[in-house]
DNA sequence: AATAAAATTTAGTTATGCCTAAATTATTCT
DNA sequence: AGAATAATTTAGGCATAACTAAATTTTATT
């Protein structure tokens, strides 16, 4: 007996379905090695626990052997319901905390899974009923649906296109802190003023800045075109 | 497969210790079997974690058969942060999201567990550093000391003695609600009109509402005596 | 089409935290 | 003190969610 961990690193349903639903929102089935890699457990525990959400009364998911995951209108819902907590969550430590938005994400992941409903509609009410969190990601509505992104990723913008920072889809520290020293927040106008057919960087000039930038950025950068 | 219940009813090694503090603020011993009773899980489940947490390393709580359980000084503050976060969240939750007294308890139950060290210190500078909860109850200091409670129970007050409740040491909702409804909240000015030797039922004035107590009612509220 | 490589599942194991039933130890009563 | 009762622990078991290693199926290559 050493430090008793305890604290069973045990995956929640809740978690599971959160990852189902990122890796299908492009409409295609998740596989089990992606949803392991994504858990960092292990491909067998994925199956197994797949198979069980996939046999529970309702259904969560669908699955058939070799053919990967997708969410039912069950498992969609559950989903959605804790991809709301999380994102009203980052929006209210945001706004009444102070927290910055590189802060935030840790945070709300623990936040998301023990929230009631009584307390998800109180900071909803509080913030006047946000659409989006503090990166610009949209907030599922109250009836647990998913608003539908019109923005347009900066990868597919080009030359002379200009626009407005509407969502930036990222978690890591680092890299939103990098984002804001450079101004690439939500809100802030951009304009495309070189492309590299080679590596597909931008040169983008946000305020005063100008900055090259790889699709590893750009991809994740989603604008209003204006 | 049923519901797909999985959520494990298990535990918390930060619930055992809050139980076992509580049972051991009068100094005694916690008997495994009352632990057993307040957790609502068997009296073997209970010695077997409890010799857990006795083993480890560094020990959470003293043990030896049949003599109950205390805690280490480890195992104190552990115990001492989870009522710390506790009660803030409680006094947060009414100051910021408009709960009132009787419906914050549940709610503190479930995010104690979860909240950073960090979340901790914002709410508690927001609120500016509150001594006690919406409930009077005495919030452990940041250095996880547990301030002294200088009030005495209403029980102990006889005729013609007067002061203010300090503290309502109860977390039923209805008895919280029924409370109010009396003026029985912390703050309120509160004098002791008869006592009845027989059952120990105390006559007692607040604001023009006059009441009878029982000892299941004079034993939980707490005054600071004028 | 056959074979090699990769992805995925099955089989079997482990650790944990709970349970019930039985055994033991402590306490109370006459 | 001795017997009856109550409190507590031991023993043995179950369910769950993870794991590794082996088997199988799918996909890619020649």
């Amino acid at each position: 007996m050493k430090p008793l961990t305890q604290k069973t690193l045990t995956i929640s349903i809740q978690d599971y379905l959160k990852h189902i639903y990122e890796l299908t929102e492009n409409g295609e089935n998740a596989s089990t090695n992606a949803l392991a890699r994504k858990l960092r457990i292990s491909a067998p525990s994925v199956t197994g626990m797949v198979q069980k959400m996939a046999s529970a009364k309702p259904a969560l998911v669908e699955y058939q052997k070799h053919q990967g995951v997708t969410l039912t209108k069950e498992g969609r819902r559950a989903a959605l319901e804790v991809i709301r907590h999380h994102r009203l969550l980052e929006a209210w430590l945001v706004q009444t905390l102070g927290y910055s938005w590189d802060e935030v994400h840790e945070e709300a992941e623990r936040l998301e899974h023990v929230i009631s409903e009584d307390f998800e509609r109180r900071i909803a009410a509080a913030m006047g009923h946000p659409l989006r969190d503090p990166h610009g990601e949209l907030i599922p509505t109250a009836d647990l649906k998913m608003p539908i992104e019109d923005s347009t990723p900066l990868s597919a913008l080009r030359p002379t296109q200009t626009g407005t920072i509407q969502c930036v889809k990222a978690a890591d520290t680092g890299l939103l802190r990098y984002l804001e020293s450079l101004g690439l927040v939500p809100g802030a106008q951009i304009e495309v003023k070189e492309y590299s057919p080679f590596d597909h960087n931008l040169t983008v000039k946000v305020g005063r800045k100008t900055t090259v930038l790889g699709m590893n950025i750009t991809s994740k950068i989603y604008i209003e075109e204006s």
